[in-house]
DNA sequence: CCAAGACATTGACGAAAGTCGATGTGTTGA
DNA sequence: TCAACACATCGACTTTCGTCAATGTCTTGG
């Protein structure tokens, strides 16, 4: 394998990742950790990823209740805080809550970590 | 501004993100969370941070207890929750100790929630 | 061999987080 | 109008987390 040319996806993350370019500012620290915060809990990995997979792009509460062993208020609390954060977004059909991952909040933090893509 | 032909970057992770691809499963929300949570935190973004963008890639606890309005213990303790979930690697070298970030670990996590590029 | 320095570990404490049962708030169908 | 349903909020509890002072371990210079 040829090590002068390709550059592995590590060393693109790397060497782009804004993380690593500079020392970042405790302002900056302080809205990121809450965002990292919000996803670092396995319950809420998963109902990003439910809601993120789901057809049309959106999950009903309904449907997530079912997916795990916990109850209505601790889903519930889950989504608030993913929510409260803006990864997910909310709609309120009838009777039925939708919610919807926020795309752009995501590839935020993802840039943010990996490659510095603008 | 196009609305068709170009791919914005929020649009190349949505898609690709392996979290959004399929639901993750139990184990993978499992083995994900404790990277995650390790980076929650404002303290260890900054220092993950600081080692990450020091000359040649690793810094000196001495140098990074100054950097901040903590006592040493706090700081050794935070580092110790990156080094263990494999975020930092340690180097000691005569009574200097070491930490360089780990590439691959955060290239890994960038990949995970934003684009899957192999 | 011993004192000084660099860093880790321990123990303790207040703050924050995850969970649940009970209850509240809207909405819909009868 | 009212009962049933979907979801949110509240209050309480246990566990985990962030922090520090005190202490331990290892290395080096004298």
């Amino acid at each position: 394998m040829s090590k002068s040319l390709e550059l592995t996806p590590v060393e693109t993350v790397a060497c782009c990742s804004p993380l690593m370019s500079e020392p970042i500012s405790t302002d900056q620290a302080d809205r990121i950790a809450p965002l990292l915060k919000a996803l670092a809990d396995p319950v809420r990995l998963r109902l990003l990823s439910l809601v993120g997979a789901h057809a049309d792009g959106e999950a009903c509460v309904c449907d997530l209740n079912d997916a795990f062993e916990l109850s209505q208020p601790t889903i519930s609390h889950h989504l608030k805080v993913l929510h409260e954060v803006g990864l997910l977004d909310r709609d309120k059909r009838g009777v039925w809550v939708y919610y919807r991952v926020n795309a752009t909040a995501l590839a935020d933090l993802a840039g943010l970590l990996g490659r510095g893509v603008r």
